[in-house]
DNA sequence: TTTAGTGCAAAGGCTTTGCAGATGT
DNA sequence: ACATCTGCAAAGCCTTTGCACTAAA
């Protein structure tokens, strides 16, 4: 009676494929796999280092190749803070991007709270903008480094 | 009888210089204006092409170095959005940092809102952390492309 | 005059691309 | 079978660095 509404990461990235003509293969699975099981802010070199551990074989170029459909469907977001490498960022919480983020040691906080989702509409609204999805983050001192 | 404030971005810059016992050279004055000027979210590139125009002299290296400076004190910071360059924002209206962006066009609409200061502070009073700033991106459709 | 800054060019570091062989569909 | 993928290596693109000269303080 319905289609099976797209939800989670692995069916978003494989409908993605379909819809594309694009085929599913080993290293996608893996790298896939790898991004969605990482801790958060991945770097590539951490992701490729993940992956070439189980399949030794499997070269750099792929892992940028990858990376970049997770971007295109929108499973991988790029973040950069200071000088730090850049890192791509799976998709947490359904949608709960909000951060608070430590400028002295670096430290990510993840939070979520829900007047945030009011705000967004809100703002969308006053600026005829259709809000998909919203990234907040903090920046400041975390109990350590205060 | 009192000092003054660090509060414009000018000032900050040459603050920041003088505590790191570094110069302040024709080069910076020129590259921190055009920085400030700029329209939002600007490339090195284009900062580059703006300085040079009226200084031909002037170096590529030479503009990155000072934006880098300039990322040290926290006048500008890097935000890199979907497979577009690098680029710098100058601080805008003190310390506003929310945005609409549209997932087609690229459009960067800048918005503002008090209801956030206090998420802001509520969400790190949870999480035994200081709060010095904010950055609040949603993500969606922009009336043209909707 | 002393030390940091600049411009140039070379070096680095990371991402993308070209190609031949491998592999989904 | 046919078109896409992969792995490798080369090419590209920015950013950073080394050096001799210039210029703030």
């Amino acid at each position: 009676m319905r289609e099976v509404i797209e939800k989670e990461p692995r069916d978003i990235f494989v409908n993605y494929l379909k819809g594309k003509g694009l085929r599913n293969t080993r290293q996608r699975e893996e790298i896939l796999d790898a991004f969605l099981t990482a801790k958060r802010h991945i770097t590539v070199e951490e992701l490729y280092k993940i992956v070439a551990k189980k399949d030794p074989g499997l070269g750099y170029a792929t892992v940028h190749r990858n990376l970049n459909l997770l971007r295109e469907c929108g499973l991988a977001e790029e973040i950069k803070i200071g000088k730090q490498k850049m890192r791509f960022e799976p998709p947490f919480g359904h949608g709960h991007h909000d951060h608070l983020i430590c400028l002295k040691c670096g430290q990510i906080i993840e939070v979520s709270d829900e007047t945030i989702e009011h705000l967004q509409n809100k703002l969308a609204a006053a600026h005829d903008f259709a809000p998909v999805k919203h990234k907040l983050e903090i920046y400041g001192y975390c109990g350590k480094c205060r």
